[in-house]
DNA sequence: AATTAGACAGCTTGCAGAAC
DNA sequence: GTTCTGCAAGCTGTCTAATT
């Protein structure tokens, strides 16, 4: 009796969800399977192989889950779903005012609907309390120990247990507790490379950005390199922009400290117009500056003058006074530095 | 008792073709 | 063009008998 039952939901679901993209069978099937057995399967005559219906449901755009689970359950996992991209969206626009309203939001329907109530989403809305206190309350100490409550006995195997931890090593980073933070930034990118299917695309470059971060700090330029190559590829091959701008920048830096200068200018270059792209005046004003210096150490004194005053002038776009002035002062700094040797 | 091999049933699949 | 059906092939799990 339950086959029956699953037949006829199975086929039913792949039906709605074909006809919600407006797919033919023929369409759907193709290169999946053959019509006639997509026809079989949405009438409820067969049940699909687990390869057929994964690929079934990759080219319908859903997850498996919705197939596989029971309506009330499909509609929670959209609602945690899209909890969860949006809280990625707030996070990445640093807006913890509408992070804040999801959360609470989510904590609300959480508390209304049993079935939510399990571990891993739980977790979640622990994570995003912790980050809230750390960057809307400024209570780097709350966050910490609530994070650090999160990691069980050090395990990281999933996803929410690389974001929990790549947070933390943040969050010491801020503290200048290198070492703590790099042991937590290495467990995390180790755990990302042996975990084949990660939902949240923007987690390994966050996770690599920050460690290669640290490399470069700690002067371990080789293991520097091999990520942010990596990270290159992972940006290009997933059509990402996410930290593409810091990632040339890194790889500018370095190249400079090995006096590959031209690779280094190019770099910079790049990282320039990525960064007034997205309005990042402060990494712009930056990048502006090393390209600068670089144009400064070949002996081209015209093209170091243009890139300073570029540099001055996007420095004057930041709205942050403090770290407009901050970013001045070097660039002031370099423009003595150059003009003496001159 | 545990393991292996063969027979068998049930199921999914793709192809071909009919019906609408 | 789309939907539906019949059929043969192939895969998998279960049962049973033989063997170790």
């Amino acid at each position: 009796m339950r086959r029956i039952g699953l037949l006829e939901k199975t086929g039913e679901k792949i039906a709605y969800y074909r006809k919600k993209n407006g797919f033919s069978r023929q369409y759907l099937a193709d290169n999946i399977c053959d019509e006639s057995t997509l026809y079989r399967i949405e009438k409820g005559q067969q049940l699909p192989r687990l390869d057929i219906l994964k690929e079934i449901c990759m080219k319908l755009n859903i997850p498996i889950e919705y197939i596989l689970s029971d309506n009330d359950e499909a509609e929670l996992i959209s609602y945690v779903q899209k909890f969860k991209r949006l809280c990625r969206e707030s996070l990445y626009q640093l807006d913890f005012i509408t992070l804040q309203y999801h959360y609470e939001e989510a904590k609300n329907f959480s508390n209304n609907n049993p079935l939510l109530n399990n571990r891993q989403f739980l977790r979640f809305l622990s994570w995003i309390e912790a980050v809230l206190y750390h960057k809307r309350d400024q209570n780097p100490e709350k966050a910490e120990i609530l994070l650090r409550k999160l990691i069980q006995n050090g395990k990281i195997i999933n996803e929410i247990d690389i974001n929990i931890t790549n947070s933390l090593g943040l969050l010491l980073l801020e503290q200048n507790k290198l070492k703590e933070a790099l042991r937590l930034f290495i467990s995390s990118y180790k755990a990302l490379e042996n975990s084949p299917y990660i939902e949240d695309k923007s987690l390994f470059p966050r996770v690599a950005y920050n460690l290669a971060c640290l490399y470069y700090e700690n002067h371990r330029d080789s293991e520097c390199f091999d990520i942010c190559y990596r990270l290159e590829y992972y940006l290009q091959s997933n059509h990402l922009f996410y930290c593409a701008g810091e990632v040339r920048y890194l790889l500018g830096i370095l190249h400079k400290r090995k006096n590959d200068l031209d690779i280094a200018q190019q770099y910079f270059d790049e990282a320039v117009n990525i960064f007034s792209f997205e309005r990042k005046y402060a990494f712009c004003s930056q990048s502006l500056h090393s390209l600068a210096e670089i144009h400064y150490l070949k002996g081209d004194s015209r093209n170091g003058e243009l890139h300073v005053n570029k540099a001055l002038s996007i420095a004057d776009s930041i709205n942050d006074q403090e770290i407009s002035n901050a970013i001045k002062e070097e660039i002031k700094h370099t423009i003595k530095q150059y003009a003496s040797r001159l």
